[in-house]
RNA sequence: UGCUCAGUAGUUCAGUGGUAGAAUAAUUGACUGUUAAUCAAGAGGUCGCAGGUUCGAACCCUGCCUGAGCAGCCA
């Protein structure tokens, strides 16, 4: 007899097999049970009846606890009546690890609760959906990259100096001198694009901001792709095609998963198709001059959550907004040829409500341009000179972007809050478990 | 960090000055197709912490702690 996961249940139909399990909820009557059970792989129910098993037997189903640990044998069946349209009806358990007061019940509880339960919380239904999407969004972003031409080069995450100065770093020891965990790898990558063309790092970021939002970690995974002998032109359209990659690939391979969120596949199916709309930060100012909406909003200023929001909803389409003021982007952008208030970059805005999951741009070249912008965010040209050495020796164009994974996967699982889109979120008053 | 709200049974909540409540989970029993099963029974409490007002405080006042929502910042 063979043991299988409950997804290949299917293929086992009227075979007997064996399961390892835990129990999720159980019914029972006096004669029949119902086990309702999950493996890791996905959930589905046995039956146990009592004149078929006996006494004994029976009576050692009802007695199962809450996310106890067992074997089942038992013979498949296709079956309507069963969410799953599969289901084992057992003649054999062998029990393994007891479970005694579990505390997360099939009925209502409090965020509070739940986060502070996130070990056991993982493997509730809902967080099983989210966490594989997750991960078939990191299997589909490896796809990708590979299949473009693009190599893993991986950034540090203990750095020396402040690599962006504006927003906060988290502050360690490196033996005797001070350190920082790295809050953007971008630097590194545009090193990587100058001797590999085509990389991307994909790895921890951290950010000490005391934000408090349904789209903020303190830690999180972003995906930073850098090329060399490219334009902000053919980059948007790299970003467009790999975002588009990564909901074809839920599409594809997570139906399952989409479901147990009811998440409407049909929504999903229209950001496949390319490419995205763009507009200027110029037009976008306009447009949310004109709706009304917005008396107080000036050129120059950055969108908050609301006006991303309503750009998103207008397109109902993920939207690039480009060419953002150059007082509100980090030093290393490349200024506009023509306009010297305006630098060439975009951020993806996604659609419903979700705002900004990407953000790139073409680089600057040029190191006087370089040196200038470096004293003027207030860093230390001594810290970049590595970085100014990229330009001194064979500069050419390059453009990149970094994409957070988790705020792409709370769009794509359609979640109110980016802290169920890691296995364990670190949030501004949260680092247990 | 600012503004707002909340903290009472394992959990989700009701209780606005006079003996601590409900639902649900867990426990025991009944029930042959349940989908948060249903029905019955008994059990379950440091009312976040400290101080104050009062004959009397879960409730009013002060301070503190913890969390949530929104904002700023960003991906």
């Amino acid at each position: 007899m063979k043991t299988i996961s409950i997804i290949e249940a299917k293929k086992y139909v009227d075979q007997q097999v064996r399961i390892g399990v835990w129990l999720t909820n159980k019914r029972s009557s006096g004669k029949i049970a119902f086990l309702q059970l999950r493996d890791g792989t996905a959930y589905f129910q046995g039956v146990i009846v009592k004149n078929e098993v006996g006494e004994e037997l029976f009576h050692e189903a009802k007695e199962l606890r809450l996310e106890e640990s067992f074997y089942v044998t038992g013979t498949i069946h296709e079956d309507s009546r069963s969410h799953f349209g599969y289901e084992i009806e057992i003649s054999n358990l062998e029990r393994v690890g007891e479970s005694e007061d579990y505390p997360i019940t099939p009925k209502e509880h409090g965020i509070d609760f739940l986060m502070d339960h996130r070990h056991l919380w993982l493997r509730s239904k809902k967080q099983f959906a989210i966490m594989k999407i997750r991960n078939e969004m990191i299997r589909a972003t490896y796809e990708f990259f590979n299949q473009e031409g693009f190599i893993k080069i991986d950034a540090p995450i203990l750095t020396g100096s402040a690599p962006e100065g504006t927003t906060e770093l988290f502050h360690t020891k490196y033996f005797d001198r001070d350190a920082y965990l790295s809050q953007s790898g971008q630097l590194y990558e545009e090193a990587g694009a100058m001797a590999f063309n085509k990389v991307f790092s994909f790895g921890p970021t951290f950010r000490a901001e005391k934000s408090k939002t349904r789209r903020h970690l303190i830690e999180f995974w972003m995906i930073e792709p850098e090329m060399a002998f490219m334009h902000q032109e053919e980059s948007l359209e790299i970003q467009e095609k790999y975002v588009a990659f990564l909901v074809q690939g839920v599409l594809n391979n997570c139906q399952y998963e989409l479901k147990l969120l009811d998440r409407d596949p049909k929504v999903l199916e229209r950001y496949t198709k390319l490419p995205y709309p763009r507009i200027s930060y110029d037009e976008a100012i306009q447009m949310l001059q004109d709706s009304g909406q917005f008396p107080e909003l000036k050129w120059g200023v950055d969108f908050g959550s609301p006006e991303e929001t309503y750009l998103a909803e207008h397109f109902k389409l993920p939207v690039f907004v480009m060419n953002y003021p150059k007082s509100i982007k980090p030093f290393y952008m490349k200024p506009h040829p023509t306009r010297d208030d305006v630098v060439i970059c975009a951020d993806l805005l996604a659609p419903e409500g979700y705002g900004e999951i990407i953000g790139g741009s073409e680089r600057a070249t040029d190191t006087k341009y370089l040196i200038e912008q470096i004293k003027k965010a207030g860093l230390k040209q001594a810290d970049y000179e590595w970085y100014l050495d990229l330009r001194r020796y064979g500069s050419v164009p390059h453009s990149g972007f970094g994409l957070g994974l988790e705020r792409a996967v709370t769009w794509i699982t359609g979640q109110e809050h980016i802290r169920e889109s890691i296995p364990f979120p670190r949030l501004l008053n949260r680092i247990y478990p």
